[in-house]
DNA sequence: TGTAAGTCGTACATTGATGTTCAATAAAGG
DNA sequence: CCTTTATTGAACATCAATGTACGACTTACA
């Protein structure tokens, strides 16, 4: 008997290889129906749903899986940017690198409200929502956003702008290649303080 | 056998008031939780869960009716409004009357999504959605809102923005009475050309 | 290659909601 | 006052989803 400590993490390659594919499949069927069944993820996942219940305990357990890991890609992704420089432009690198993973993490909120609990749902929340209020808070400080709203205000404006624009593309009203300018355009002219003219997209989207 | 042609709106007294308190418990229910159950609303109402059957044989019956009642009452009020002069004080009248009755209306529209059908549901838009086109379209026309964006994604910002504002209120992030101005303000901004200065809410909201 | 770990299908228990049936009861309204 | 119409609660059938149990079968990996 060498050494025979298998630690809670020495899962079977293949058994990792499934969980990956479960969490994708959670991931692409939440973000498209809230209400998704555990079989139909794990009928997209390619494995059968007592295999998934073999890693994931229960519904919450999983949801809350997904939701942890999706903020943590997209708190790498917001990491990697260079917010620094005008805020403005700052503002439209951010949408136009991150808008649709942001998308992603909020249709899975919406699935997680009624599987979670209030507390972890706010924890959740409010970690990936922060990086945008930095930005947004710098803007305010140096004149380039408006002051007279509420700055949860001006964030949720550009979470549900980004919400409308993937709603849009799926009616087919918008060309996916139009969102970011579109989501700029809206959220530059939402942010810009009463008085003050707003900025052409294009003053900010061409480095 | 005297005229005993009893038409369909032969019913009596007291159904037709039952009726009315069904409608009015599935408005309130509904738009505090779109899944609330038929159990739920029967005893809101007042009445056994049976007698609701009686009158509406499905869910998704009495869904339609309240969304449709909803609905009317709302594009009445909408058509007493005056939607001439200038089209930013239109659009801040038009705002300040539908966010009123989209507070009644609540989640009464996500639970239509899901009950509903989509011919159904894009039905029921389209009279309110026409009024609020007509004023972007004249708005647009006379310069005084941006024609750089599809006039659809205009509609939708000032849909989507009533409706983050009545989750910031459910939130406890926004106080109900400044709603309108924050929505007004928001959107007026969103709306406003390139290179023009965004107008002071103030200066449209005081008639 | 042997064995422990992982997977699969099926079947089952449970829960909660939607509709339906029925017989008893209440009340509208002529 | 009497008939027609409505309401009611309880019970039942159905359906869809969650979560569990078990036995047979694969596969990783040492």
């Amino acid at each position: 008997m060498a050494n025979s400590a298998p630690q809670a993490s020495a899962k079977r390659a293949d058994a990792r290889r499934n969980i990956e594919a479960i969490l994708d499949a959670a991931a692409m069927c939440l973000s498209r129906d809230a209400d998704a069944s555990i079989a139909e993820i794990a009928q997209t996942a390619g494995v059968g749903r007592v295999t998934l219940y073999g890693h994931f305990p229960s519904r919450a357990a999983l949801i809350d899986a997904v939701v942890a890991r999706a903020i943590d890609e997209g708190d790498v992704a917001l990491g990697a940017l260079d917010l620094s420089g005008d805020p403005r432009a700052a503002l439209v690198r951010l949408i136009g690198r991150s808008w649709l993973t942001l998308v992603q993490i909020g249709a899975l909120v919406t699935a997680a409200e009624t599987a979670l609990s209030e507390e972890r749902m706010h924890e959740l929340h409010q970690r990936p929502a922060s990086r945008v209020e930095m930005l947004v808070e710098r803007g305010q400080a140096e004149g380039a956003f408006r002051i007279d709203l509420p700055r949860s205000w001006l964030v949720g404006t550009l979470h549900r702008v980004m919400h409308g624009a993937a709603a849009e593309i799926e009616a087919g009203r918008l060309a996916p290649d139009d969102a970011a300018s579109v989501i700029a355009a809206t959220v530059l002219a939402a942010y810009t303080p009463p008085g003050e003219p707003v900025p052409p997209v294009d003053t900010w989207a061409r480095p």
